[in-house]
DNA sequence: TGCAAATAGGATAAAATTATCCTAACTAAA
DNA sequence: TTTAGTTAGGATAATTTTATCCTATTTGCA
């Protein structure tokens, strides 16, 4: 569904904005490390994160990822996935047909209109925050 | 959300169930032609159509891929993407964790459900009879 | 029986994704 | 100002997916 690299990046995402709630810095080595994830391609999807102006990175010593506390509960589980995945899970055709629409339709474009409906409104409809805060709780879980 | 092979398997099997209404075999040249997909790689995937015993091939001069007529309305689409991508998009987790489940959800666990349910509702209501019928008709498209 | 036409399948190549390594650039603190 | 610790990013490698090529095997028909 995802890319490992989304994947990875969405779970990155949260552990940074539980740490941000405390003030807290965290480099990829950590992050990697509560994710279960490999260092350097983390560091990786982080650049892509900073690119897109979700999360904010402070360079030299005493540096590291973080988010604006007041950003969290702004930032939408879609952002982050489209940032790293493109939109192709939302617009593009299931079968990959170049033109998909209702009057050049591929073979399953009408019954996967309410999978990829409801897919958006999943991804449109959480927040990072909901996501810390569960995590946070111990309602939900970043690995194994 | 679909492989390559996945996506082409799924529109082969479709034409192959369109001509075997006509009690006609058609050869990875005509198919990999009317899906616009490459011909080798096609091939392949045809064979692994077979082995699942979802196609059935017949060698030697004037052979090809069939369908039985009879069972064209029986194949679930679900048992054409199962054959060629298994069940991962089934059963795996969202965000890749090995282990994910009530007791020790992923953060999007919960909320994956209904896409994962709706997807997997369409996949097991579909028919490859339905979607050969929509093409025949000019409802629905292979390419383009 | 021999030929022509077809699928089966192994070997290989190309491309995309995932992953690692190394150095440059930066920054707070001593 | 130097140093240690940090992110940025280019280069490269490994793996997986996608794609191609070639030959063996099979089969209907002349």
């Amino acid at each position: 569904m995802f890319s490992k690299a989304c994947e990875y990046g969405v779970k990155a995402t949260i552990f940074i904005a539980i740490k941000s709630f405390e003030n807290k810095r965290v480099s990829p080595k950590e992050i990697s490390k509560e994710i279960n994830s490999p260092q350097a391609f983390t560091a990786k999807i982080l650049q892509a994160l900073v690119r897109h102006n979700i999360i904010d990175s402070v360079k030299g010593a005493y540096g590291g990822f973080k988010i604006e506390k007041a950003k969290i509960s702004t930032i939408k589980l879609s952002e982050i996935v489209k940032a790293i995945d493109g939109d192709g899970i939302y617009k593009g055709c299931g079968l990959g047909l170049k033109q998909c629409d209702q009057d050049h339709p591929c073979p399953v474009h009408d019954k996967f209109v309410r999978v990829r409906d409801e897919l958006n409104y999943m991804l449109e409809s959480t927040t990072l925050e909901e996501l810390a805060l569960n995590i946070k709780s111990g309602t939900s879980f970043l690995k194994v």
